[in-house]
DNA sequence: ATGGGTACCTGTCTGC
DNA sequence: TGCAGACAGGTACCCA
């Protein structure tokens, strides 16, 4: 479900509000993609720190006094939302996750349960560093230039579309907005990445940059579920250019939106104004 | 190393 | 109404 303009959201939704908090309790539901890793105890008493995003994967610092530091590094996977909530109600079905604080409840909602929260030391050791290492450049890093991007697709033969998912080369695109960068980039989504000229990719790292970012500003995109902290849906999907709308006239041609499958995925795109 | 496919799990919608 | 099948925002892992 959620990709960069979610996650970002649902962050700034309540990373304000819970730092500082001091954990009171912790209440598992049904398993998430994986363990917690630590005894939930040994979580209870510690101070919420700063929550910090990198890719689709949230961290959120729970400091012990000077002696221990470590966190929780939390993923929405397909259908996951965190709620903030000084006065929750009764957990649900799927309220897998709580964390309880003298300020109000984190708690991750996640009918599918692809989503995960796990301890870590630190961002940098254990379960943190393995899921976070091979992440790509973040697209508002200035880093993230179309020559960047030109010589990371150069290396390899997949389809663009694929390439972008990938999140090795830079992080943040998922299905909907990598459909949406190739439509406002001009690029055919099946085009071999290794054949992006340099125009192209230069046009296609700004395409991704701007359209996470407008989606951003609209508090993402809600299909079904997602929702930020304080329960608001998103309204990007509204403006989507091409995503979900198979068949309907692309806005700038007219030319019916065709779907595709890609690595087991929709692709929607316009055949006319994308090319190879 | 790269590419491709599978797996995880639940809900919703479509068509017969 | 029931039921099978397709599909859904992600990504780690296994195999060739």
């Amino acid at each position: 479900m959620p990709e960069l303009p979610e996650v970002e959201t649902t962050r700034q939704s309540f990373a304000d509000r819970i730092d500082g908090a001091q954990v009171t309790a912790v209440r598992l539901g049904k398993p998430l993609r994986w363990p917690l890793g630590v005894d939930p105890t040994q979580i209870v008493g510690r101070t919420v720190g700063q929550a910090t995003r990198r890719g689709k994967y949230l961290w959120l610092p729970l400091s012990q006094g000077l002696e221990s530091d470590g966190g929780l590094l939390m993923h929405l996977g397909m259908s996951g939302s965190l709620n903030f909530n000084a006065a929750p109600a009764a957990a649900g079905t799927h309220d897998h996750f709580d964390l309880v604080t003298n300020r109000g409840t984190l708690r991750l909602t996640d009918p599918r349960r692809f989503g995960a929260v796990v301890w870590s030391d630190s961002r940098e050791e254990g379960m943190a560093a393995k899921l976070l290492a091979g992440l790509g450049l973040e697209p508002f890093d200035p880093a993230f230039t179309g020559e960047h991007l030109y010589r990371s697709l150069k290396r390899r033969r997949v389809a663009v579309k694929l390439a972008l998912l990938a999140g090795d080369i830079v992080v943040g695109a998922g299905n909907i907005y990598a459909c949406e960068a190739l439509y406002a980039a001009g690029i055919d989504p099946r085009t071999r990445s290794d054949k992006i000229s340099r125009p192209r990719a230069e046009k296609l790292a700004v395409a991704v940059r701007d359209t996470l970012a407008r989606a951003l500003a609209l508090g993402g995109s809600t299909l079904r579920d997602f929702r930020d902290a304080h329960g608001m849906a998103g309204q990007f999907q509204l403006q989507a250019g091409v995503y979900g709308r198979e068949g309907e006239a692309c806005g700038a041609c007219g030319t019916p939106v065709r779907r595709i499958v890609q690595g087991q995925r929709s692709t929607f795109f316009c055949t006319r104004c994308q090319k190879r």
